[in-house]
DNA sequence: GTTGTATAATTCGACATCGAAATAAATGGA
DNA sequence: TCCATTTATTTCGATGTCGAATTATACAAC
């Protein structure tokens, strides 16, 4: 079977899916590496990094930002508080809510991190001029 | 903490990761809802895919396909075999290669599966400009 | 032939992840 | 006040995933 008979504008849809799913595991793939030197899984990171620069938040806040389910943000403040690297404050005036926030030795460790990986991230990218990365940007701006 | 401190290259770096993960998120995200409808992961899909368009492979080459190791093709391809999509054909000049090639089934399932797929992802990509996606293209095709 | 090295796939153990169900708490009527 | 509904999180069960160790086979050098 051959994509040949498929209509151009899906050919080309398809084309660009598998180009932007490579160049984001491309990515990703490097990111892993260096967190591994520190023991954090992606989602762990992730976790670290909204709360560092976002402040204290709910799982469920942090589930939005690193696009992860509910039932996983729980799994992955359990490692992280068990690393005590973060740790859950139950509210007061409404028990069901629950804000994570980073202990310091989390906000240590994820001070050291994040500059590692705004380095690897910089490297990452600079194959591409600054003209292409701005073009890039602003198209990937669209995604909603 | 706050991102302005950083060098302005590596803050448009992370600007431009967290959009590209944001991207390919949003990307499989719909993939996924419409392979639940036949039960299939986005593995499992891309395993058969790859069956559909390039022939016979061995668990090696589908791991490079579709970027995931070789200890879960033996994962993936089992359970297409379970479902009788798939099988394995052990080489017999040289008994350490298996091809997985796809059953009847299989074939029947994936070119509906694939055709659906294909018109997903060119309404995925819909709300981009042909030049927008070209230029898109042109960009994400530096990635190696 | 025997041995050592390389290669292909699988098994193993440890996590990560999801969707659905369960739990706990707040809230807004009758 | 009590009940139904909503909201926030966690638990549960099933899979997916990885890296490292293992198994099986081929091949080359001696």
């Amino acid at each position: 079977m051959n994509y040949n008979q498929l209509p151009t504008s899906q050919r080309h849809a398809l084309n660009l899916y598998v180009k932007l799913m490579r160049a984001s595991n491309r990515a990703t793939g490097n990111i892993h590496v260096h967190l591994k030197d520190d023991n954090l899984t992606v989602s762990q990171f992730g976790v670290l990094e909204a709360l560092y620069h976002l402040g204290p938040l709910s799982p469920g806040e942090l589930g939005e930002k690193i696009l992860k389910s509910n039932a996983n943000l729980t799994t992955v403040v359990d490692s992280l508080e068990k690393k005590s690297l973060a740790e859950r404050r139950r509210s007061a005036e409404d028990r069901r809510k629950v804000t994570v926030h980073l202990t310091d030795s989390g906000r240590e460790l994820i001070a050291r991190v994040f500059s590692r990986h705004a380095k690897i991230a910089e490297r990452e990218f600079e194959f591409l001029s600054a003209e292409e990365q701005k073009t890039l940007s602003g198209i990937l701006k669209k995604f909603k």
